[in-house]
This record gives structure tokens, C-alpha cells and sequence, in this order.
DNA sequence: CAGGCTATTGCACATCGTGGCAGGAGCCAT
DNA sequence: ATGGCTCCTGCCACGATGTGCAATAGCCTG
């Protein structure tokens, strides 16, 4: 169908092109760095590169932050409407695997997908105002050095979800 | 439909007969005791009593430590065949209110229950063998202290979850 | 015990993911 | 380019949960 193919090339632009119409620089320019450099990591890996995964990275490389899986496959449904979940889902595996994502369980359980994570880190969810926040490298540390002395556990600090209340939340509740 | 009200009848008896009979004692009997007050905890919210929360309290007085909600829904329906689906999730969400159990999300997101928590309690997952180790009190107070101090956050010692690698794991893994 | 208020149920349906399979398509060697 | 070896995709069906809605049935009152 090479429908889809010439008309996703239109769409599909941010990456494929040059880097050369300045944007925002500097943090940005990494990023986009990074994501021109899945190609050939894939291969290196034996693994290809298809138009359904370009259009997934497209997406990624256009998001910052925290997505959920479901969002993703909107995102990418926007630009290439014959988008099938599975697909996407699938090559979120496959990313994660690269360390292009890395996903995590939310406070309903939900998966949610953390884009180029600098560092591996923890979540801590408000369950009142539902915000998410980072737990910082040293925090984390200290959490998993708990049980490693402890009980010789290996903690992964990506995975650890703590949910309570934020302070901002829980000042508006003593009001009340 | 009496049909099904008297082919139950037979089968839910545990909870509604007295509790002559000697089974294993002590801590099973306050576990019985605790079940059989539910009835009145319910009118007391101006909740009610029925048939299919009668099912689903009789599968969760015989179940110990944690349970999925689709194992529990598969108990229910073990006992009573007309069991749907939707209402036990409706009615573990209340028994959740009432305290007699208490969910959290395993590593892969799914649901888990645990039944007559006796204290909240946080998880240790073993990525490897699949393990899950409950997280001490002093353990999961040493987290909520972290967080606690530093950003004024509450945390609920229920939802903390860390997954990693065992002790043992490790050792095999190591072996390999 | 009948009557009525309202919590619950069952059902149909929606969402988020996952897994099996057969056909399709990258990629590499020729 | 061509051919072929595999990896991928699309599709479909299923599993786990959640939700709206109309019909049902607890439970309290008279």
C-alpha cells in the first residue's frame, strides 16, 4: 500500500529531515539526537525499522514527560490513522528494551510511559489531586538501601510507587 | 427467583450457622467473628445484605493473604454460577470502605486483594520468581518518614510498592 | 404483612492490554 | 534488482475491570 507510505511522508517530517530550522535549542537537540539513533540501534539488534515504528518515535520524540499507553496510541493515530494498538504497544516493548521508554503502573494501575527518562526513577502519586511526581535519585537511593541491608533485596528504583497525600492537598483538607 | 436463593442456601452455611463446630482455632475464630458482623456493619451505612454479598464474604472468610479480583470473582462463581463479574468488583469496593479488604496494584497493574489486612501493609515484588513479600510497619514507616520529611507528603503505607530482585534471585542469577 | 424508597443487580457495552497466527515487508547477500 | 530469511504487522478474540441504565429486591414503616 504505498497509499499510506506517500502519505505519511508528508507527516512525518520532524525526523526525518534535517535539523536545520532552529527550534528550542539545546535540551531539545539532544533529544532529537537521540531519537535519530534508534534506526540503527535497532538493526544492531537485528531488529527493523518500519513505518509504523517511525511514526511511534515520531510521537515520542514530540513528547515530553509522562504518557499513557492509550495516549500514545491516540497520538499516533493522529497521524497515521490505520495505527492498530497492539503495534504500538509492541514497539513499546521494544523501546523499553532500547531504554527509550520506560513504563510503570499508575495509581489506578494503568501503564504509563516516561520518554527518555534521564535517570531511572521512582513515582509518587497524590491520590487526591492525582499529580505525579518524581522521586529523586537520592531518595531512591536511600528507599532501596533500606531493604538491601535489610533483607539483601534488590531494589529497581524505576519501579518504586508510593501514593499518599501532597502537602498542597493536604492543607486544602484541614480547611475543609 | 427462589431456585437459586434455596441451591444457595445449602452451600453458604459457614457463615450463617453458629460457630459450634471445633475447626482450626484462635486466630480463624476472630477472623469469623469479624465476617459475621458485616451484615450489621452494611445497615449501618444503609447499605444492604444480599445474596450476592453473602457469596463473595463466605469465598473471603475462607481466603487468606492476597487474591486477584478475577480468582475471587472465579470463587464466587464456584459457589453461586449466576455470578456476575461487575458486582463483585462493585462489592469488594465496599467491603474495601468497610476496611475488610484492602487492594493494591501487582507488578503488572492487575488488581490484588488482600483480605482482613491486619495492618496496612506495603509490597515487595521479585521481578524474577514473582514473589511478593509484604513490607514490615517500621519498614514502610522509615519510607513515609523519608517523604514525610522532606516534601511534607503523607504517604500511604498501604500503596507503597517496590519491585527488584530477591535475595535468592540474586544468588542464581549469579550462578548462571 | 403490604408499600414504598432507594441501594443493588444484571446486562450490554467500553477500555486497556495481551497473545496467536497468517500474510506482508524490511534487510542482507547475491 | 532479486530472493529469501525473519521480524513485524494487522486482525481478531480474549481477559480484566469499569460504567450507565432499567428492573429488582432489601429493609424500614405503618
Amino acid at each position: 500500500m504505498p497509499d499510506r507510505a506517500v502519505r505519511l511522508a508528508a507527516e512525518r517530517t520532524t525526523l526525518e529531515r534535517s535539523p536545520t530550522k532552529p527550534r528550542v535549542r539545546h535540551a531539545v537537540d539532544s533529544r532529537d539526537a537521540a531519537w535519530r539513533l534508534v534506526r540503527e540501534r535497532l538493526h544492531a539488534q537485528g531488529l527493523r525499522w518500519t513505518p509504523q515504528r517511525r511514526t511511534l518515535v515520531e510521537v515520542l520524540s514530540r513528547t515530553a514527560g509522562h504518557v499513557s499507553g492509550s495516549e500514545l496510541v491516540e497520538r499516533c493515530r493522529a497521524l497515521d490513522p490505520t495505527t492498530t494498538p497492539s503495534t504500538v504497544y509492541r514497539t513499546l516493548d521494544v523501546l523499553e528494551d532500547l531504554g527509550y521508554v520506560q513504563h510503570h503502573h499508575g495509581m489506578d494501575g494503568r501503564e504509563e510511559f516516561h520518554v527518555l527518562p534521564r535517570e531511572v526513577h521512582g513515582h509518587l502519586y497524590c491520590r487526591t489531586c492525582g499529580v505525579d511526581w518524581e522521586i529523586a535519585a537520592d531518595e531512591a537511593t536511600t528507599v532501596a538501601g533500606l531493604f538491601e541491608a535489610r533483607r539483601a533485596f534488590s531494589v529497581d528504583p524505576s519501579h518504586v510507587t508510593i501514593v499518599g497525600v501532597c502537602s498542597t492537598c493536604r492543607v486544602s483538607e484541614q480547611e475543609v
